[in-house]
DNA sequence: TTGAAAGCGTTACCAG
DNA sequence: CTGGTAACGCTTTCAA
């Protein structure tokens, strides 16, 4: 009983007579036995391990996405590498580098927006120098050939934006989010709904928020001492809504029939408050599954031409705070 | 330039000339070298590695235990292995076997309730015979000197309940969970309270669901039924009373009103409903970090004495679920 | 201060 | 069908 026959026993690979292997497997029974992946991962260069770096799982946004990836890689045998990056160009440098050290065989990168990071390219390149594939959610400039998944927020901003003015709203406060491309794209469907409605913009009516929630609640503040006062706000993702939305449940606003509300992402939390907040539905599931595709086919060769980046569609679901009760 | 003193210079140990030391990291940096820590974990067999077993992401009850243990570990060089297990026997047994492959440091297995498994020590033993260690959150009948850390579930309900006694009602229902030992403290509690408080207990007035949120809301519409009906409810935990709050709204009928509402676990989502939920609040922050705590003093041997077993302490946490206008 | 070599647990290859 | 052995990339010990 070598060790060779052992990892034959192990691996179901090469001829081992029935005998033996019934002695190995009582054996692995009675000492614990535990390959260590460790060794294995030496000889084989791989480690069935995939990073997966999120900036913050107390964000509803992501959790979807992570399960999306975990189905579909676990399915096929691989473990997630979790570790939060707060968003910090540093932190994620460093974290890249831990699980190159691991020897991860791919790392999913999720950010809010990329493009903050002031070298992105920086935090990614040591990983494609050791041959180790990454894909992105999110939106990057990149002089590499990686792949990312990304959702259409000008047409997500659209959608919310055109509701709110078919819902006769001509007065549209924008609650936006940090610079960044997301909040220019969002800006975007926000101001071509306009145009194509021909309702003219007003630049006064835009607030800047930074995707958190209390900022969406100090923003909406601001725009109930606007005069004239806007009859719906759009903000750009969900929690700044909610807090939008707090801010008007304080002051005694009522939603929708004061003033609308509509966000964007449509998490969770969406169906929990009331009035439900309408919001852009983004298939986060789909897209964690997306990605944990897009690395595997590079990892197993399947695919390796340029950089693909799909790009999912949207749909806006209709809630409660941008209907009125005499309009349902 | 040996291995030998790359080794060196990486690890800062040993005597290094400054000279070669540059040497060596120009090299790194031109190679983008990065250590493989699988074989200097076959060396040093440590691999930082702690794994980590969620029944379910998407329960916001452990998302902040997992921060816990995230930030403990994180600041000491950890990095955490998640998987997902869904409170399956099976699975479990599986992902604990994965970790050990990979040669985990220790590992923190958490479910809303150990005692369901037929036999949790199977699932544990290979770890703990592999010299592994092992914490868990939770709730668990073990032979062997493992580290848990769990909650006060007696206390949390009877403070529950109480409040809900002292607010005046004398007819509480009960939406139990699955039959598991968080359930049985919980309802001691709820009995208890009832006892200290001369309120005579009413068996018919114990619904069963099984901790998800639909089984709240089918739980009410029973409740709903009863003759007389009871005025005040209490879940044992925040998804249950939060389905149970949708089918009174369904219904039309007012909280708390009509019907006052506890909850337990105080998930983020107790703030976010309207009326907002009274609900009994966990340290899950706190576990988190005790969790983490437990598991690396054992595993630096600065503690390896028998099993310990922290309980945290309870607060309720009093919202307008349970508190009529009249009485704010 | 540096290098050579053994050893960690596995797999792959080659001989038997 | 089975066993021996090189090799994987690192740390550690010992000698130079």
């Amino acid at each position: 009983m070598s060790v060779a026959t052992v990892s034959r026993v192990i691996n179901e690979r090469g001829y081992v007579s029935e005998k033996t292997g019934l002695k190995v497997q009582e054996a692995i029974n009675i000492l614990h036995y535990t390959p260590n992946q460790a060794a294995q991962s030496l000889t084989t260069s791989s480690t069935k391990l995939i990073g997966l770096l999120v900036p913050d799982i107390n964000n509803p946004v992501f959790l979807r996405t992570i399960e999306g990836i975990n189905d579909y890689l676990k399915e096929k045998g691989y473990i997630l590498m979790y570790a939060e990056s707060g968003e910090d160009d540093e932190e994620m440098s460093n974290m890249v580098r831990r699980f190159l050290s691991n020897r991860v065989d791919g790392m999913i990168l999720c950010s809010r927006d990329f493009t903050q990071f002031g070298d992105m390219d920086a935090i990614i390149e040591p990983a494609l120098k050791n041959n180790v594939h990454v894909v992105l959610n999110g939106y990057v400039d990149s002089k590499f050939e990686i792949d990312r998944v990304g959702f259409d927020n000008v047409r997500g901003a659209y959608l919310a934006t055109e509701h709110l003015l078919k819902m006769g709203h001509s007065s549209i406060a924008l609650i936006a989010g940090t610079d960044s491309t997301i909040s220019e794209e969002r800006y975007r469907g926000y101001r071509e709904a306009h145009i194509d409605n021909h309702v003219s913009l007003n630049p006064a009516l835009v607030v800047k928020g930074d995707f958190r929630q209390h900022s969406g609640y100090e923003a909406m503040l601001k725009i109930l001492q606007m005069n004239p006062r806007p009859t719906a706000v759009f903000a750009m993702n969900d929690v700044m809504a909610i807090g939008a939305m707090m801010a008007l449940e304080d002051h005694k606003v009522s939603v929708p029939d004061e003033i609308a509300v509509a966000g964007f992402d449509d998490i969770i939390w969406c169906s929990l408050i009331r009035p439900r907040l309408t919001s852009v539905v983004q298939p986060k599931y789909e897209i964690g599954k997306k990605l944990a595709e897009f690395l595997l086919s590079r990892m197993n060769e399947s695919y390796s031409g340029p950089g693909r980046h799909e790009i999912f569609g949207s749909r806006l679901a209709v809630r409660q705070s941008t209907v009125k009760s005499e309009q349902q």
